[in-house]
DNA sequence: AATTACTCCAACCGCTATTAC
DNA sequence: AGTAATAGCGGTTGGAGTAAT
């Protein structure tokens, strides 16, 4: 290893950190943690840039609660899949598999437990795929492909749906406390992009973008390429 | 006001999968 | 094909903040 008698910081991350990193992170769009840790001279370990990176400095994260909506689709998934973090998360646009699966733990993991105890209150979502993929015209809607909805690997919902997208109408994203950077970037990469959509009314924070490919966990990853690292979702 | 209990979540660890050589 | 390096994933922990007593 490039650290070899260097001291590895770890713990919280100040802001200089962060900053450091997301300007790194930025100019190397190839995923190579190690090297993005050792060039941007943090004293951290790839592993380590790459979890704050994906789980807190990443553009189009959303933070604060889970929605009811977002919690019906994470039970959903996860009765489909069990504890298949990274995957459900890829549902969730916004969403990182570490909240997801914090928020398991502490809400949905206790109610079940609950229901276990006796006094069972069937919460549990119907199984109907369709509750999940309903459509709205909400113009501050989220909407994202779910063309991949029946691949193979991820064998649930209706056999030949012809949806293509659904929303989550209540969603709220690029809530960091580095959001106003970040955001900031988004206009200029975007402009750039022809293929990346824009949701929303495009004032302040309803608006924003994705590329229809994004959450395709098999699309062409061409389409991520072209976007840049910062739309390297997955 | 002080203490305890609880919740939330950022971050780390260990393991597995993938990639590069 | 074998090995090492790297990336990704899921489980766990610890600290900060808040509510309850």
């Amino acid at each position: 290893m490039a650290y070899q008698g260097d001291k590895l910081r770890k713990g919280p991350w100040h802001e200089e950190e962060d900053e450091l990193l997301t300007a790194s992170a930025t100019l190397l769009e190839e995923r190579k943690w190690d090297s993005i840790a050792r060039l941007s001279g943090l004293m951290r370990s790839g592993k380590s840039c790459r979890m704050r990176w994906l789980n807190y400095l990443r553009p189009n994260l959303k933070r604060g609660h889970i929605s009811a909506e977002e919690e019906q689709i994470i039970t959903q998934f996860h009765g489909q899949w069990g504890n298949k973090w990274a995957r459900i998360a890829r549902r969730l646009p916004g969403r990182t598999d570490n909240e997801i699966k914090n928020y398991w733990r502490t809400h949905m993991r206790k109610e079940i437990q609950t229901q276990e105890e006796g006094n069972f209150q069937p919460k549990v979502y119907s199984a109907k795929p369709e509750l999940l993929y309903q459509n709205s015209d909400s113009t501050s809607a989220w909407k994202y492909s779910i063309r991949d909805y029946n691949s193979a690997d991820d064998n649930i919902g209706p056999a030949g749906s012809s949806l293509e997208h659904y929303e989550l109408s209540s969603l709220t994203h690029m809530n960091s406390p580095y959001e106003t950077r970040q955001y900031d970037w988004i206009p200029k990469l975007s402009s750039d992009q022809s293929q990346t959509e824009v949701h929303g009314e495009g004032n302040g924070l309803d608006c924003c973008f994705c590329d229809p490919a994004w959450n395709s966990e098999d699309s062409d990853t061409s389409a991520l390429v072209s976007l840049g690292s910062l739309w390297d979702m997955n």
